[in-house]
DNA sequence: CCTACCGATCGGTAGG
DNA sequence: CCTACCGATCGGTAGG
């Protein structure tokens, strides 16, 4: 059955996932991801040539889906490049405060492959600095932004850096609700690319 | 004799941490470590108990050396908590920077220690933000800073995760110098704290 | 600091 | 003849 296979498929690359975050990919074995599905180890060799796949598998949907975000994000907010800027920002805190487990194996495991696979991960890692710096320019150019140095790449790497490691700490504990981290990280960006104190109106929260 | 017993195990040292530094811990075996010091794999032993504990050596070390530079850099700044928070972040900066191995292996390995070596690391890691963060809360009380949501914890966090992740990816290839970086940086974390364009004067490089 | 080796576990694959 | 596994074990390597 195919819905079968689906379905055991994505339990395997949601236990990976789980794991992949508490101990890294090296630090976890095969055995720990079937028996976390309730398999025993050689099942996991039905849906991936090998653990390396599994990974490559795992890393490139976490990256797909956070570029087909920030592609969206970005069309929905129209042309202003403040708004642009807001809701891409918007995107990548809610990924990391929202689903910090695959924001941090995203961004850390992917380390982990090698070759044309680690190539077409990079291409994409490169494309959504590109498309946070593509705004900053535009902002700069029309006057909305006064980046530091003049540096669009510059600024969007300090920025996504700053969004990076939010996986690392945030707990949904009630301390700080992701609307409250969304709002706290625009606002420092928009301090980081010199433009307003805030934007038009506040980006939606995103259903990353 | 003592002598050739440290610097032994002072090469260990440094050979993990490039070791690490390139693969991680988990993805570097002793037989590794010692073949690059010219040593079979046992010879680790006489030096250290496990691996695990020359880990906890290192990243201790690189916890403890990123302290006092913070100790000693805020010390030298004077009572002005804007010279005090450009000293702190450019020693961040420039340790990240200018010492990337270390930084990295700090930032990321100690996630493999357990128990009480993780708790002292941990207690390093928090006083480190506090620093910052207690840096931030004078100069907002003084009015000098102007902080998102009155958070001084909140932008501390974000401050040291923009520079955090600075070492994943500078290379001093003259691209950008260290002094380059330091300046930018400094620059992007008083617009986060809202605090004037530029300090007083800039901080010396640190030596980190 | 080396050689020799342990208990265990690694990722991956065999036949059924 | 298919799938999704099983118990057992492959060749190698880990930390100690």
């Amino acid at each position: 059955m195919t819905v079968v296979e689906t379905r055991s498929r994505d339990r395997l690359l949601a236990a990976a996932t789980t794991l992949f975050y508490e101990r890294g990919f090296l630090a976890t074995s095969v055995k720990e991801i079937t028996q976390a599905c309730g398999f025993t180890q050689g099942a996991l060799y039905n849906h991936f040539s090998s653990k390396d796949e599994l990974l490559y598998e795992l890393v490139l949907g976490i990256h797909t889906e956070l570029e087909r975000h920030t592609l969206r994000a970005r069309s929905a907010a129209g042309p202003d490049p403040v708004d642009q800027f807001a809701a891409l920002v918007a995107v990548h805190v809610a990924a990391h405060a929202q689903f910090r487990e695959r924001s941090r194996v995203g961004n850390h495991e992917y380390r982990s492959l090698t070759g044309e696979r680690l190539a077409h991960v990079l291409a994409i890692r490169r494309r959504l600095r590109d498309q946070l710096a593509d705004v900053l320019a535009a902002g700069d150019r029309s006057g909305v932004f006064h980046l530091v140095g003049g540096s669009a790449p510059g600024t969007a790497r300090a920025v996504l850096d700053m969004c990076g490691l939010i996986s690392e700490w945030f707990r949904d504990d009630g301390v700080l609700t992701p609307t409250e981290m969304h709002r706290r990280y625009v606002e420092l960006a928009l301090r980081m690319a010199g433009g307003p104190a805030t934007p038009r109106t506040w980006p939606v929260l995103p259903e990353v």
